[in-house]
DNA sequence: CGTTGTGAACGGATTCACAGCC
DNA sequence: GGCTGTGAATCCGTTCACAACG
């Protein structure tokens, strides 16, 4: 089963760019922070500022989208979020499950920003049998053996994955064998996946290490150049206007 | 290879780019766990497909370190596994603080994946005055008060956050004040750095949009039907727009 | 006016394909 | 023969700069 597909073209062909894409969310948070101040419009200066990004990029983004700006004037928050939404998808309702309730999983549950989006956590799932029954974050746990049924019962397209590494890819075959198609993974671990199967990971470590690599530099740039400019540089509290690198994604789709 | 007199690009960034500094540390566990198998070495083909890259950029990722392999053979294990942690600045010792231990700050605590890689985590500090003394992962938590102290007495220079998004800026602005120059940040929230800081921010409603987005497309192509919805409803506001929306920022790379 | 929307220039990252070496 | 290392070609994303337009 699950075989070969025709690799599909990272980008379609009509489609917004990735890199669009993954900054959408972003716009989006801070046009709500604005739509909540009852802000009714603003530049793509002043946006791009609030969501660190040049005004520059998120015109070109937002040109992806279609004209949703009047000239001289600005973009109007409120129909921006919902074009955006709309495009997300986040207008419709997305019932996801988390499978694996340690501490990661429970933070998960009761992570806010999942559930006011359009996520709703359809259930949560654990292995441990003492688990089971327990509620987290309003939700009864309940027991891996139910797995397929969950995702059916409730047309699930959506996983989160929380376990130990060493289960994660047991895990992930029976979420997609049971029909998900999107998963989010924080296991430490490289998942196989079928064609047509997305997977995002979420690596703490990664990160951290990613932190050393420039701390590092930074540590031995310091010893090379001891004339620079004086203690520490000028209260500049610019925004962090540099892009993080490559993100940290990679993207999905795995071989077969 | 330009061993020339050619000068290099503007930006000093002496050798490897991000892009590749983000790709080590996948490198770096899949080597680890075929150390742990004993396996002696791997060819670019078999590391690639256990890193979920492909084989070509794989091996231009590791010229930028040197030649470290063999033709005609392969890699030497235990020696890139060496090499890499050497790179990434993983041979020495960096004390990491974590502030904010609710679920996610204890599912960090908890996480091997830190300690097993030259990260040690030096305090566990919360705001919350009941939780001080109460160990978590082993280790007593700390009240916000201390926090200046602990950094300097442990010469942090890497700290996590894991607070909630209102607080997130404060404490950032107290990690650096006292000596921290990487911040990794869980609060979905655009923090504020002054230049020289390095942010790397995890996004976990981010990540599930992204997925939300490519889901939806799926969805839209099998059916191939309608296209959009048209009218834009009145004063649509996607969800309950609660309290904190999601955010995001853009983390940086280099001083400037 | 001021600000959007976008072609064009640029630069970085990925992929190709093969020379070089074991 | 097999596999690495790498210039060259290509792809993709970012930035520039300005025309279009309310």
């Amino acid at each position: 089963m699950a075989t070969g597909r025709t690799h599909r073209p990272a980008t379609r062909s009509r489609g917004i760019p990735e890199a669009t894409v993954a900054r959408l969310p972003l716009y989006l948070r801070a046009l709500t922070a604005l739509s909540e101040r009852s802000v009714p419009t603003v530049s793509s200066e002043e946006l791009a500022a609030a969501a660190g990004v040049n005004s520059a990029k998120l015109r070109k983004d937002f040109s992806y989208l279609g004209s949703y700006g009047t000239r001289g004037v600005g973009y109007d928050v409120e129909y921006l979020v919902y074009q955006i939404s709309r495009e997300l998808g986040l207008t419709q309702d997305w019932p996801v499950v988390i499978v694996g309730i340690g501490n990661l999983g429970a933070a998960l549950a009761n992570y806010g920003g999942f559930a006011s989006r359009g996520f709703r956590v359809a259930a949560l799932i654990d292995a441990d049998p003492a688990m089971a029954g327990k509620p987290v974050a309003g939700i009864p746990v309940q027991h891996t053996d139910e797995l397929e049924s969950i995702i059916q019962d409730n047309g699930v397209s959506i996983g989160v994955i929380a376990t130990p590494a060493g289960a994660a890819q047991q895990v992930c075959d029976r979420l997609v064998a049971a029909g998900v198609t999107s998963i989010l993974n924080f296991a430490p671990t490289v998942l196989s996946v079928p064609d047509g199967v997305d997977v995002r990971k979420v690596d703490l470590s990664i990160e951290l290490q990613i932190l050393a690599f420039h701390e590092q530099r930074k540590a031995g740039e310091e010893a090379t150049a001891t004339a620079e400019s004086p203690a520490v540089p000028t209260a500049t509290r610019t925004e962090s206007a540099t892009d993080q690198g490559p993100d940290g994604d990679v993207p999905a789709v795995m071989p077969a």
